[in-house]
DNA sequence: CCTCCCCCGCGTCAGCCCAT
DNA sequence: ATGGGCTGACGCGGGGGAGG
């Protein structure tokens, strides 16, 4: 079964976006960094531009002109939402192949202060 | 097999944020 | 103020493993 389809207001498009090295300061404070804002220009394929709004006359028209808006809204939001999840899923990833590194670090980390201790503890007998 | 459950990807909506 | 992009949340359907 399909949700009602309801009033939208707001409608999205995306570019390739590479995750850069250094993604981990946001811009915006707690927003999820893995979001790289682009410069957006390209539309997506099939995508044909209708006539000038001054054009247009009848009801049907308008009403034409509002169901073509919808679904180029729908089109863009689609392709943003792919790109969106794409790049969250390369975020992660990297997080992850960090977290195996400082993983790596931390344990190196702890044998060097065990064998440390081990010169420096005074001798009991 | 069949059923159940979990996971994943998708499409859509709502709301936030930024640019104009 | 408005338009437009980005993303969290939601619901859906399909794939596939586990248990009967």
């Amino acid at each position: 079964m399909q949700k009602p389809i309801m009033a939208v207001t707001r409608d999205e498009t995306d570019e390739e976006t590479e995750l850069a090295p250094s993604h981990m300061a946001a811009a915006t404070g707690d927003m999820p960094t893995y979001q790289i804002r682009a410069p957006t220009t390209a539309l997506p394929q099939g995508v044909v531009m209708a006539a000038s709004p001054g054009s247009l006359h009848s009801p049907q028209q308008l009403a034409e002109e509002a169901t073509r808006k919808r679904e180029l809204r729908l089109m863009k939001n689609r392709e943003a939402a792919k790109e969106c999840r794409r790049r969250k899923k390369e975020y992660v990833k990297c997080l992850e192949s960090r977290v195996a590194v400082l993983e790596v670090q931390n344990k190196k980390l702890i044998e060097e202060l065990e064998t440390l201790k081990d010169i420096c503890s005074p001798k009991t007998d």
